[in-house]
DNA sequence: ATCCCTATTGATTGCGCGATCAATAGCCCG
DNA sequence: CGGGCTATTGATCGCGCAATCAATAGGGAT
């Protein structure tokens, strides 16, 4: 009642168990990724997912990291807008690259928030989402610093770390608001009232 | 097998058994709520919870109206804050308090986002929280509207409505952040960012 | 061509769940 | 005191899950 054999040596077998368990992820949740359903979607029997990965503990870990692996930060493409001569306009434009993202990232977005929740109670996952805030939050100190650097009267006070929490938080607020309620979400009026606060001229390139 | 009668005529049943799911889920989150943990947990069978509630979803959702009656939101208690005669130190004093409040509401606030990301699947819930953080940002729009009226140039281009959303979005970026990192979340370095970016003179910059 | 090692299978075990239901215990009304 | 209604029980059913494991297929080494 066995049939093995040596189909695909390719050691990528893990690879396309995880692409299937994030398939299977964004249609049904965390609560859905079981070993049965990612073995069906990847066309292996559930007994391999337990080969590769010892429990579906450990694959869930590894989801994650491929998901922030294959996710994009930040700070990454901040070079896109290095063109912006002031400061401020420059954090703004990578603030609205990044939220004009999110709605075509939901299916990732959703799942992080899916890992957010489960890590309050799953110190591993916890702490690697935290890093990957703590990543998020520490893209935007460059950029914050020279906000702040760039004008000191207007920003007494705040510090570029504080600057960059809050820019972080404001991306993070949009993402929830986005995963709620897509179709109510507007970027524009985000970037509007967000841009006003900080007086800094409405960001318009990218 | 069976040895059924009326102990408590008290139709308070129902509150008994919405009181033990909460300690459940404060305890083990909404995947921990089963029938059985929470009949366990009130004392009582688990033939009874489906007795007063149809079903395990049914009981989820009568719990999420519970935990958001017995839960207050913003403005309930601004006349609190009435004293203050400055309008945007006025809707400072609200949020700090509600952000003070985080942590000691942390079991509440854990559970909210379990539901928020439940909501994502299960229109009900959905609709519940998304009227639940209406209610939250529109408890922000008087106070927001008077600082916007209080000085119309430093705020020229912002809604009342634009900045009581940015003013929850805030709020719920930190409620994030306290679930997912209690200890290193630091209020006053918040509200000082904050308040520096709201408060702020009008600026020379470009 | 034989052996070994790795990859692979699916039946199987045991568990906990949601939900159902017949049995019944007490209260109220007559 | 006896019947009917409501509240309450726990055994029970069927399901889907995680995890295990004996069986085995096939390539590489010798």
């Amino acid at each position: 009642m066995a049939m093995g054999g040596r189909k695909a040596p390719e050691e990528q077998r893990r690879e396309e168990i995880l692409r299937a368990a994030f398939v299977v992820a964004a249609r049904d949740r965390l609560t859905g990724v079981t070993a049965r359903a990612v073995a069906s979607e990847a066309g292996v029997s559930s007994g391999l997912v337990f080969f590769y990965f010892h429990s579906v503990d450990g694959l869930l870990v590894e989801l994650l990291d491929w998901l922030l692996r294959t996710t994009l930060v930040a700070g990454e493409l901040a070079f896109l807008v290095a063109a912006e001569a002031d400061p401020a306009a420059r954090m703004m434009a990578v603030i609205r690259r990044d939220i004009e993202r999110l709605p075509r990232q939901r299916a990732r977005v959703e799942l992080f928030f899916d890992y957010w929740v489960l890590g309050t109670r799953h110190p591993e996952i916890r702490n690697r989402i935290r890093k990957a805030l703590d990543r998020y939050r520490d893209a935007f100190r460059p950029l914050a610093a020279a906000v702040v650097q760039g004008d000191p009267a207007r920003y007494a006070g705040i510090t570029a770390e504080g600057l960059a929490t809050v820019a972080a938080s404001f991306v993070e607020g949009c993402a929830l608001q986005v995963v709620m309620d897509p179709d109510r979400f507007d970027v524009e009026r985000s970037m509007t009232t967000l841009s006003a606060l900080v007086r800094a001229p409405a960001a318009s390139l990218v």
